[in-house]
DNA sequence: GTGTTTGCAAAGTGTTTGCAATTTA
DNA sequence: TAAATTGCAAACACTTTGCAAACAC
């Protein structure tokens, strides 16, 4: 049972930004929102376009994806420091990860509390907040 | 003004992981444990251990981060997807992140709470929680 | 002496880039 | 058809690895 979420505010945000909508850019657009919430790295997205028939370029699933976040439809996320993670989820909200599976898990904002943060160094301003849930396997 | 810190501890850890005290690890305590907390990468230690005229690869550089990671020496920090951060405060706490710079700043674990975190996945435990608060320079 | 550690250079990994060919508007 | 986009292969930055020489105990 999966929940299919329409994206045409993709569609929309693409043409907002100036992004054409090339063959590749449609069809990725589709795989990563049009299955609910993901976080997906490069290298996945590149073996499910294949699968699914996309013939795609690791470059140009790099350049999108890149293109996708600057267009704000999605989030970079830093959890492992040898690959990226993307999220299709814009809106503010945390991760469990798991590190022996790479599998990262939603955490919604309301559930984070982090109060009294103490000022940010002189001459910056907070961007935002990223709390990362490190989970590991019970039995180890 | 320099906060000078004793690393005996450093030495008992080595030892009791079965570290042997070789010229390159001694040297490498020192520079990471003797200047008060520090964030680190390798090219940086490299770096300055060339300077302070300590001959080490940068082969021995990663060996000994990691070795001292594991021994509970020092915390790996993960900010950036392109390099790794060691952390010679291996106490609970977080910290603010400066993209521009790559500059890492503490924040002690008491002003931050995270209370009423969900439940982790199924199987799994908590092993900890990475706060990272990402700024950015005002005028930008 | 024996097992550990080091340094080098080569290999590996994930990501980016230059550029000609292709595609979109 | 002009400008944007793609795909390829080469280049990249950081990190790891294999192995002979050097070292600690």
């Amino acid at each position: 049972m999966e929940t299919v979420r329409p994206y045409s505010h993709v569609l929309k945000k693409m043409e907002a930004v100036g992004l054409r909508s090339t063959r590749q850019r449609l069809a990725l657009a589709k795989v990563l929102f049009e299955n609910g919430n993901r976080h997906i790295t490069a290298e996945k997205l590149h073996a499910e376009a294949r699968a699914a028939q996309i013939r795609v370029s690791l470059a140009t699933i790099y350049n999108t994806l890149h293109q996708f976040t600057n267009a704000g439809l999605l989030r970079e996320i830093v959890v492992d420091a040898s690959r990226s993670y993307f999220d299709t989820n814009t809106s503010s909200h945390h991760h469990f990860y798991v590190e022996e599976t790479g599998e990262l898990k939603d955490i919604p904002e309301t559930l984070v509390k982090h109060s009294e943060l103490p000022p940010p160094p002189e001459g910056t301003m907070i961007d935002r907040v990223d709390v990362v849930v490190r989970v590991k396997g019970e039995k180890e």
